[in-house]
RNA sequence: GGUGAGCUGGCUGAGUGGUUGAAAGCAGCGGUCUUGAAAACCGCCGUAGGUUAAUAGCCUACCCGGGGUUCGAAUCCCUGGCUCACCGCCA
């Protein structure tokens, strides 16, 4: 959510910065309801205080043991007007609240301009793509090669857009999941956290995919309104929901491995071959929440532990910075680390690292006190997806595969697979 | 799942319809005293919204959430959530 005041003192800036990222702010109609919302508050409050006045004389007049009939004629003759007045004015501000919780987050300045995906900018670019000496398979023939993949098996048991794998195939996916963590947790300074699947409409709400998004989860059928987490981001920036730290506890890091539910609403036949979009996959995230002035060099330390585990796994991948129209809802700034797929023969999405300053923690009304200062401020919250775990094991494959179909194991990975070196085709 | 008891400011905890945004204690902050510290004493000490140039003043709201009764609700009623205890079931 957008400051209210700042939203309000300079309406015509914050509405020309959302149109560089295709959100029409639609400045009149909200002037219009902002200017009702003030007389109508100024009035309510207005009636409020006098009733609380006239109320509290009844109280005095009543221990006397005077009578208190004339005053209570009197508060009588604008109680309906009150009543009328404050559903009003609790509607309006219904209706401007829903407004704000729809209007994506402000770009920062140093993002570029642009319309979408082809106007990302590439910031660098890291390690070289392979030479095969043959023609390279993607991780579906790859996965039948090594008979570790199931993509019939898991359309019988639960539909497209999922997967199966067996033996050595599921052993790596496991152990990245593995090296992810142990990496951000003893070099990168992160807390590991284990957190809830399911969550509530308030915690979606805090980070940004409710209201606006509802048709992207999985919400469950029943009496508790409880929906499938679509990330950790989720559950675990919400730890700080409603608190207030103390600027010693800043910056908290966390990390976490998930699975992670998407209906994949909105994807039309985009990817459908593959576990490149899934609607559940395993995701390891990092969570950062750090006073205001350290968000931006968070967001690049984020992004470098990211790129760490990519490096790591000797995985040739390129940073972008998305442009402002591409950019999720919430995110300031965000960068997307694509990772070489030479089956697909190009970069693909496997890590997004954002910075959403304090667009969510005002929702989540997440808060620390500075030191020396009795007024709580809003901290900023980050997030990058360090790695998304389908994908990584898609790219391991993909780049580590052999003329024969066997797939070697990335030294790094090794540790975590009792010492196996290559998974043989079979 | 059943039965019962709770949910009040950073914490403990009083308050069952009226000048209560809320006693008291602890913690915290400022001061007096002291060479310094402690003790003692004095004062301050919730969050948000509105108005405003203002983080000044004034006004409003908030005692788990939502709804209701009333001139007036922390207090009464309904409903949801959570916590605790016991029973049942269970990895």
């Amino acid at each position: 959510m957008l400051d209210p005041k700042l939203l309000r003192n300079e309406l015509e800036t914050v509405a020309q910065a959302l149109k560089t990222r295709g959100y029409e702010l639609d400045s009149a109609a909200f002037q219009a309801l902002e200017d009702r919302r003030k007389a109508l508050q100024v009035e309510t409050e207005n009636l409020q205080a006098e009733r609380k006045r006239k109320s509290k004389e009844i109280g005095i007049a009543k221990s006397k043991g005077e009578d208190a009939s004339a005053i209570l004629a009197e508060v009588e003759t604008f109680g309906a007007k009150l009543t009328e007045c404050e559903q009003q004015l609790n509607a309006l501000q219904g209706e401007l609240r829903d407004l704000q919780m729809g209007i994506p987050n402000l770009p920062h300045a140093s993002v570029p301009a642009g319309e979408g995906e082809e106007d990302n900018v590439e910031i660098r670019k890291w390690g070289e793509p392979a030479e095969f000496g043959f023609e390279p398979l993607d991780h579906v023939d790859l996965g039948s090669k090594v008979g570790g993949m199931d993509f019939e098996t898991a359309a019988k048991i639960s539909g497209s857009r999922f997967s199966v794998m067996y033996g050595p195939l599921a052993r790596m996916h496991r152990a990245l999941i593995q090296l992810m963590l142990d990496t951000h947790t003893q070099l990168h300074g992160y807390k590991e956290v284990y957190a809830p699947y399911l969550v509530n409409p308030e915690s979606l709400q805090g980070t940004g995919q409710l209201p606006k998004f509802e048709e992207d989860l999985y919400k469950l059928r029943g009496d508790r309104e409880l929906y499938l987490i679509p990330t950790a981001e989720v559950p675990v920036t919400n730890i700080v929901r409603d608190e207030i730290l103390q600027e010693a506890d800043l910056p908290l890091r966390f990390t976490a491995h998930t699975p992670c539910f998407r209906s994949e609403a909105g994807s039309g036949g985009r990817d459908v071959r593959g576990m490149i979009r899934q609607h559940q996959f395993e995701k390891v995230e990092m969570v950062q929440l750090v006073k205001p002035e350290q968000s931006y060099q968070a967001l690049e330390e984020l992004t470098g532990h990211a790129e760490a585990i990519l490096q790591k796994l000797g995985l040739p991948y390129r940073v972008v910075v998305l442009c402002t129209g591409d950019m999720g809802f919430s995110a300031a700034k965000t960068y997307d680390i694509e990772v070489w797929l030479p089956g697909q023969g190009k970069y693909r999405e496997i890590s997004s690292c954002s910075n959403f300053e304090d667009f969510q923690a005002r929702r989540m009304q997440a808060r620390y006190r500075p030191e020396g200062s009795k007024k709580p401020e809003l901290l900023h919250s980050l997030n990058g997806s360090g790695l998304a775990v389908g994908r990584c094991l898609v790219a391991v494959m993909e780049n580590y595969q052999q003329a024969d179909g066997s797939i070697r194991v990335p030294e790094a990975l090794q540790p975590y697979m009792g010492g196996v070196e290559v998974i043989p085709a079979v």
